[in-house]
DNA sequence: GGTTTTTTGAACTCACCGTGAATTTTTTAA
DNA sequence: TTAAAAAATTCACGGTGAGTTCAAAAAACC
């Protein structure tokens, strides 16, 4: 999932936006000005920024100007102006897009979406694991054991390709019903247990796969 | 080199693209309306236009329908309507490309020598998807299954031409929604089942190469 | 104005999920 | 070594929600 860069001097609008991003499952930071925006894009790992245009310290446009000399992270520009000229100048210092104050956060997260989607074009490599035995096609959504696509249900695709995705790690029950689940899930722990029995027997001779770490959770051996 | 004719009524477009134009090392020529641009296709030596829709004197579907009736020269064109009449629209009366303001200037470039590539390129190689029982071709706009040609409303072109092209590929409901309605689309979640529905009783026999996938969207398997 | 296409809302179905209880396995303590 | 406790496995059942379908309204097109 992405991580977003929040900037803005409001905290009502970084509220806002932020509280949007964690509905959408997106991690996100949040910086008040353009000099904390530019430090934090150099020294942390995030996906895309949203910048404010006019904030104390530093202004947006340069900020991004700024950004561009080490980076092309994708950049969404917010503006309470509607002229044109706003929009024009941040698409020629190089934003991604642009999108005029007040906007719904909807509409935000669509074109977060749309600009993240845009971005990952280039780099569309389908992303396999396969062992011989068992085959995990995370792009098709293709399960296959010995060469026989298996079908499984929603909760049993997520829980398997979060586990291969952190393979010969060892996960935590906590940690699986936060990330499989999501945060806001106050279930039973044998919510997690069946699961794990439903994912065991719909990978059948691959079941081993998932060894039981008793007091701890689960680990993925492939 | 090649050179390019910017067609929009806005002096800051026109600045901006034209200077983007100077950054690749293209060439370029301007025109204020569709009038203006006719004529300059007519009688000077483009490589292709980049035309917006809204402009005064002529707009810009009525210019692209007269300048095909006497040149197959490329054309964007470009629209601040996000509405997929536009896309459509525009493609029917042939445009090569079609893009939403507002637009990255580097996204336009891309689509420019995108665009190029495709025109340099054999036009004679028409973008064909066949597997024996069904057959989609993306530049006729004809599908046919078993030999039939089988007639589609325009959505179900596009579903069925952005599944086919991204086939293989899982696609969830909201890519779906964003890529083939555009990322402004607030509609119904009923809207893409239904879709789904019509298209896959068009195909017929063919409808089973669209998979639901629960919980997540659909794949088309081909 | 009539036709086609798209969107919406509502009814329906069924697979799936989460839960509690029973059972088995493993660990700890006596 | 055995008994008790803890943890994991398994099972079966009821509610729910995602997808399908339909019909009718709304919009777009001629």
């Amino acid at each position: 999932m992405y991580k977003v860069l929040i900037v803005d001097d409001e905290q009502g609008i970084r509220d806002l936006v932020s509280k949007y991003c964690s509905l959408e499952g997106y991690t996100y930071g949040v910086a008040g000005d353009g000099l904390e925006a530019i430090e934090k894009v150099r020294n942390e790992d995030y996906d895309i920024v949203c910048m404010d245009v006019m904030m104390p310290e530093l202004d947006g446009f340069s900020a991004v100007r700024e950004i561009r000399k080490f980076s092309n992270i994708p950049i969404i520009m917010l503006s309470a102006r509607t002229e044109t000229y706003d929009k024009i100048h941040g698409f020629e210092i190089g934003a991604d897009d642009y999108i005029g104050k007040p906007f719904s956060p909807k509409e935000l997260m669509l074109r977060i979406n749309a600009v993240m989607s845009r971005a990952n074009m280039q780099k569309s490599v389908s992303e396999v694991f396969d062992n011989g035995r068992l085959r995990v096609d995370f792009t098709a959504r293709i399960v296959s054991v010995g060469g026989n696509a298996v079908d499984l249900s929603p909760k049993e695709y997520e829980l398997l390709f979060f586990m291969v995705k952190n393979r010969g790690i060892a996960l935590s029950r906590e940690k699986l019903l936060n990330e499989v689940w999501g945060y806001d899930f106050y279930g039973d722990d044998r919510t997690l247990d069946t699961h794990i029995k439903l994912l065991r027997k719909s990978l059948g001779d691959c079941a081993e796969y998932i060894v039981t770490l008793r007091g701890m959770g689960y680990r993925f051996d492939g």
